[in-house]
RNA sequence: GGCCCGGUGGUCAAGCGGUUAAGACACCGCCCUUUCACGGCGGUAACACGAGUUCGAUUCUCGUCCGGGUCACCA
């Protein structure tokens, strides 16, 4: 037996099984040609991301549109920073938006597929397995520095304004040690680090081809890194190689903070003997402060947090949507052309993906959100306000609930047709929109009416439309009996007429029109007011034509 | 500071040696119209800067500046 072999024997007392059996367990997968395996692996520190969603969605598109595999591994392996339902808001977040895993973990202790476990808490023995062979082959060691003397070497390293810090070449000082002493240290129980003995250097540089960024250059890894912390879970690093392979994934889809360890994971995949993934690095999405731009953060932002769009009431449609017009810009012209086609069908093309951050821009989604919520059916706008208010506004669910054809009456309002309305952006603005056709929600006042129109014409307005009002009328019908109401008031039905000659009249059809409408709904901009009007029924109408006189004296 | 990445209108962005420098959002105006919305038409507004290379640079090279990322027993 080697010095190494005996190493690892001292090391690993429990592994039995080699990187050969871990082959044979997972095996390289059978799919079609260029079929991609691709994954997301968030840890579970906080509430799911936008950010993550963005980097999740596009994975899977990877996926999905190559007949590959989506799957979902959770990082787990810093138990100071993960929070209780880590796990569960992850998946609950993707599932929110339709982004969910075809293989990995699918639910509250629920796996599927057969490269797991898929939670790298789980996968102790897998990592032993590989760090095992690493030390046999002299390119790992265990490293029994204290966290002080790690502190020590950086300030001095930073006191000699030294380019490259940490732990490499001449100041990795357990690199060396002669097997004797290892083993001398080990039996006192001394806790250790495994640390990779690089075999990069540092004149010497690597490039690779990132799918997003194109050619990038860099020097080569000469930090003997971190494999495994002392209570022997793998640092993030060793994971990915070790995860990335086992697990088959052929695509590496994430944010570009990860771009300069690229060629760390490089030599990591070269050293333990696995093929390197083809990379791909996302430019994070960005905010605007003060002029600048800076990372959404988790902190500072609400928008960042995936659960603000469903407490919003952004359709899940509307937020994947902006995404992709994100991500492809040619989406927005796709869309156009294919105003029907799920986004499913979108060819989309990593390769035209920003090479720099984005800034979300919340106006744009909800004119993203408008148009997708404008071309839904009365029906399914109504389920999905509904579902919505379930869970943010009692009130509106009760209102909303109470008839739902009438709502969904209130929703078919200039719906449909060529040119639908765009008056909702998200779910929250439904109950301001439908306000007027519920008495719970409104109350009859005059103050909207246009300074141009005396209180003395009101009145007369009202009450001849009070006359003349009959709710069986059709629609013509019923505009006909409004412009004859013009005259006897000296107002015009015609506002041509009106303009070329103001002097001659006291208003034309459109006051008249508005007259009745903030009688009728308290505001001066509605939807087609003969469809309101029809909704709310003669009582009601009535009633407040009664009240909106009273108030004019 | 070292190493990377990036910089086209307010925002997202096409273009990648010769263009009147697309389009979308936002904004403004006009038209349509009983209001609003929708729709139509039009408008304001951009190649960070400086050197090269070239007959010609937004496009290529270098430098400067400005943004961003990263240099942990965090991911």
């Amino acid at each position: 037996m080697t010095e190494n072999q005996q190493l690892a024997a001292l090391l690993f007392p429990g592994v039995t099984q080699t990187v050969d059996d871990l082959e044979q367990r997972f095996p390289p997968r059978s799919l079609k040609d260029g079929a991609r395996v691709t994954r997301f692996a968030p840890s579970p520190t906080g509430f799911l991301h936008i950010g993550g969603l963005f980097s999740a969605l596009i994975s899977k598109l990877n996926a999905t549109t190559t007949d590959g595999v989506f799957l979902l591994r959770i990082e787990d392996t810093d138990k100071k920073r993960e929070i209780e339902d880590g796990v569960s808001e992850i998946i609950k977040g993707l599932r929110a938006f339709g982004v969910d895993p075809d293989e990995g973990v699918m639910g509250f202790g629920q796996e599927s597929g057969a490269y797991g476990p898929y939670q790298q808490s789980r996968r102790a023995e897998i990592y032993h397995v590989v760090a095992k062979k690493l030390v046999e082959e002299g390119l790992a060691y265990p490293c029994f520095c204290t966290e002080e003397e790690l502190g020590a070497i950086r300030e001095k390293q930073e006191a000699l304004q030294l380019d490259t810090k940490g732990y490499y070449g001449a100041w990795a000082v357990y690199r060396d040690t002669p097997f004797e002493k290892q083993k001398a240290l080990l039996a006192q129980g001394r806790p250790y680090t495994l640390r990779l003995r690089s075999p990069g250097s540092m004149d010497k540089r690597i490039s690779f081809d990132d799918l997003i960024k194109g050619r990038i250059e860099m020097p080569e890894n000469v930090q003997d890194v971190v494999l495994l912390k002392q209570d022997g879970i793998p640092t993030y690093h060793f994971a990915h190689a070790v995860d990335d392979h086992f697990m088959r994934s052929t695509h590496v889809i994430r944010g570009d903070e990860w771009i300069s360890s690229v060629p760390l994971h490089i030599q990591l995949f070269k050293v333990c003997g696995f093929r390197v993934p083809k990379y791909a690095h996302i430019a994070p999405i960005m905010k605007e402060e003060n002029g600048g731009k800076r990372k959404l953060s988790k902190r500072k932002d609400p928008e960042a947090a995936v659960t603000y769009y469903a407490e919003q009431g952004y359709p899940k449609e509307s937020v994947l949507e902006y995404l992709l017009t994100l991500a492809n810009s040619n989406f927005e012209d796709w869309r156009r052309a294919n105003p029907d086609a799920p986004q499913s069908a979108f060819p989309f093309n990593l390769k035209k993906m920003s090479t720099s951050g984005a800034l979300f821009d919340l106006t744009k989604l909800g004119d993203v959100s408008k148009n997708v919520i404008s071309v839904m059916t009365a029906e399914t706008v109504f389920e999905k306000a509904l579902a919505w208010a379930k869970d943010y506004d009692p009130q509106l669910y009760a209102l909303l609930s109470r008839d739902s054809l009438r709502s969904t009456a209130i929703f078919d309002i200039d719906r449909g047709g060529k040119k639908p309305r765009k008056d909702i952006a998200k779910w929250d603005e439904v109950k301001d929109y439908v306000s007027y056709f519920f008495d719970e929600l409104f109350t009859v006042s005059m103050a909207e009416l246009p300074d141009n129109i005396t209180p003395d014409l009101a009145k007369d307005v009202l009450d001849a439309y009070t006359a003349a009002f009959d709710p069986a009328d059709d629609k013509q019908q019923w505009f006909d009996r409004i412009k004859d109401l013009c005259a006897p008031l000296d107002c015009t039905p015609n506002v041509k007429e009106y303009k070329q000659n103001p002097d001659a009249f006291k208003g034309h059809v459109g006051d008249v029109s508005t007259v009745i409408r903030v009688a009728l709904t308290g505001r001066r901009n509605t939807p087609d007011l003969y469809a309101i009007t029809a909704i709310l029924g003669e009582d009601t109408v009535r009633a407040r034509l009664q009240k909106a006189k009273a108030l004019l004296g």
